[in-house]
RNA sequence: GUGGGCGUAGCCGAGCGGUUUAAGGCGCCAGGUUGUGGCCCUGGAGAACGAGGGUUCGAAUCCCUCCGCUCACCCCA
């Protein structure tokens, strides 16, 4: 027997209320703030995220699913949405329009690892990319955004972590104080990090191995080694976060596991939760991608949270969702002629836009109506010899248990 | 890649070497008289117990291998 690949899933009928409540709310989100959808290939030039992403690390290491196709291209499933973005800016010649271009999506994202609790090989997400424009403005849009999101979904106790990595500028020089700080500490590392020390000494900040973990409480925070207008960005920032009244807390360990972020970096989890893998959302700036990508020198911020993820946080704080689609008749019938005015009639009704299935069978009258309060039908239809005689149906309030008969061309307004 | 747990009908789940030709619940189907659902009652269909091998007079129950699921680590959404 077949299965969904591991670490896929299939989302079934009755998951996709979340699904459904989760687009919706997103997409409004982006309607009241002006962003307007993209949407990019599920592949790509696998060069394209080697080179954004950064080559030593995790995702691409070792989780992209990689391929070449049958004309020899190398060729990535999308294991994240930025890059893809940023490429559409620039072969588009984005950089034509307005600025900064307020674009998101809705996609999926491939990554090659092992399942666990909230986390997937196929996963989706929802981002939004603000291209082109470096005022810290739209950074605290961006997070403004994420924070909406989860509070218009019905999310309690979620909080904001927040830190500044600086730019190209300063950088350099933060990292070489990182580096003789942990080389000092060497002894003490963890493999992993002894290994890592080397190629993406950011990342050691965030280590979780109890013996890094104090040596990273100590460590030099990239948030005193900002350049001078790195420094006045993030203190921009966060007066304008405070301005909207946003809660957030400084994480001089959250360095974010892409290596094209720059200054802005902040990360949202529920509170109190721990383990790796809680965060419903994450996001930064990016001011050197699009220039890395052959566009001109173009910054940016975006934010990114994985849908199945918020569907997790939903149920575990039991948020009431909408239902989908619930249907208005179900429509029994009894003998042939009646079924041959049931199919009519539940074309017509569909045509005046009322949600209408009928029975497919030609079963007892009581076995239909069991279908028809299976079904979730707010009315029933019964339409039998007598009704095809007088041009009539009887028409069934199901809640209510009440019926009453309805000539047969005044029961789209009945149905009103 | 590493480590732990688990694998019995569509779903949940009892059984843990011998009246098991495998409980029970949900769901599904049919009936409880004539054209009426949701509650109740009755009946029915549906599993050779993940796969393969072994131990034994006898295995769903013990052992081995593989596969799958799951949780955790690494890391991320």
């Amino acid at each position: 027997m077949y299965q969904a690949p591991r670490g896929t899933s299939d989302i079934l009928p009755p998951e996709q209320k979340y699904w459904s409540y989760i687009r919706h709310t997103a997409s409004s989100i982006c309607q009241l703030y002006g962003y307007q959808r993209i949407d990019t290939p599920t592949f790509e030039d696998a060069r394209l995220f080697v080179r954004s992403i950064g080559e030593s690390t995790d995702i691409v290491e070792k989780e992209m699913y990689s391929f070449e196709d049958k004309g020899g291209d190398p060729i990535t499933l999308r294991p994240e949405g930025t890059a893809p973005v940023c490429r559409a800016y620039v072969e588009h010649g984005m950089h034509n329009l307005p600025q900064p271009v307020r674009l998101y999506y809705m996609a999926s994202i491939f990554r090659y690892e092992r399942p666990q609790a909230g986390r997937y090989r196929e996963h989706h997400q929802f981002g939004v990319e603000a291209l082109g424009a470096a005022d810290p403005a739209l950074d605290a849009e961006v997070i403004d955004m994420a924070w909406q999101l989860y509070v218009n979904l019905g999310l309690k106790g979620i909080a904001l972590s927040l830190n500044s990595i600086g730019c190209s500028n300063c950088r350099p020089r933060y990292l070489e104080v990182l580096k003789s700080y942990y080389t000092q500490h060497k002894e003490s590392l963890c493999p992993d990090c002894k290994r890592r020390l080397g190629k993406n000494t950011l990342r050691l900040l965030d280590c979780k191995t109890p013996s890094c973990f104090a040596l990273n409480e100590q460590a030099p925070r990239s948030m005193d080694y900002l350049c001078q207008e790195c420094a006045d960005h993030f203190n921009q920032l966060r007066n304008y976060l405070n301005l909207l009244n946003l809660p957030f807390s400084l994480s001089h360990r959250l360095v974010r596991g892409l290596d094209y972020y720059t200054r802005t970096v902040f990360e949202i989890a529920p509170e109190g939760e721990t383990g790796a893998q809680v965060a419903i959302g994450g996001g930064g700036r990016y001011d050197d991608l699009i220039e890395q990508l052959g566009g001109k020198p173009t910054p940016a911020v975006g934010f990114a949270t994985g849908i199945e993820r918020l569907v997790l946080n939903l149920k575990k704080q039991d948020v009431v969702v909408p239902a989908l689609f619930p249907l208005t008749v179900f429509i029994a019938h009894l003998g042939q002629e009646a079924r041959d005015e049931a199919m009519k009639l539940t074309s017509h009704l569909r045509k005046s836009g009322i949600s209408t299935i009928a029975s497919l069978s030609d079963k007892s009258l009581k076995a239909q109506l069991k279908q028809a309060n299976v079904s979730g039908a707010r009315y029933s239809i019964i339409i039998g010899e007598d009704e095809v005689k007088s041009r009539t149906v009887t028409l069934r309030n199901m809640a209510k248990g009440e019926q009453q008969t309805v000539p047969i061309d005044k029961l789209a307004e009945a149905l009103r």
